[in-house]
DNA sequence: TTAATATTTCCATTATTATGGAAATATGGA
DNA sequence: TCCATATTTCCATAATAATGGAAATATTAA
């Protein structure tokens, strides 16, 4: 749901969490690495990961004693997805799409 | 901010009222148009106008006895870049720009 | 200036979210 | 099996957000 996704992301630990995840590509980071990357309480870490789960943003793996949680990039997409359709008034809001190409350029110097 | 931003989308009226706005376009709606329209009481509803006012999502104006609240394109603009440069891996997450543009169109029937 | 209407502020209440230490629960290596 | 390590759950506490009625504050039209 888009609400869940906009709530999960919207808190300066969770953010910090989704944009780390993301950098680190689908091979993961384990909680402790996340944890100590942000310097976060393992238990405060362990909740805001939960947030994230529930909104698919990101999904986990156990490998050998660690867990490694994994950027859930489709449902990313589908928020971004929701997001321009519906509030940005049909046309994408992002900049981004239209030189890469329609490259009309219009600040060219 | 882009947490003041997330976190004010991230709540059902606000969204709802949001999304109304973008709809609606320049020219606005009136808070008496939007509570009558989403059926939200006029004190809940300016509660939530006031959060969106301060993510900077919208702006208002008086007009006659009525205050007409407009979504704010650019700020949403800047919300959408901000996710795609840090929360998509560089790459834009939209499917919307590829069909667009590149016309490769790998859905049709 | 008075009345009608539009919107906000005030306020009490309730609900939700965040925090982090301590204890509990895996998991795997020795 | 036993120990060390990784992570989660539990719990109490604190902080923040949401709700909506009633009163206060514009604004305008008559």
């Amino acid at each position: 749901m888009v609400i869940a996704a906009l709530a999960a992301l919207a808190q300066e630990s969770r953010l910090a969490v989704f944009k780390l995840l993301i950098e680190a590509g689908p091979a993961g980071m384990a909680a402790g690495q996340i944890a100590e990357r942000l310097g976060i309480p393992s238990s405060s870490l362990s909740f805001h990961l939960k947030e994230l789960s529930h909104a698919a943003l990101i999904t986990s793996r156990q490998q050998s004693r660690f867990i490694f949680y994994v950027a859930n990039y489709s449902t990313m997409a589908g928020l971004m997805t929701y997001l321009t359709e519906n509030c940005c008034g049909g046309n994408p809001c992002l900049p981004i799409c239209v030189p890469a190409c329609l490259a009309t350029e219009p600040h060219e110097s």
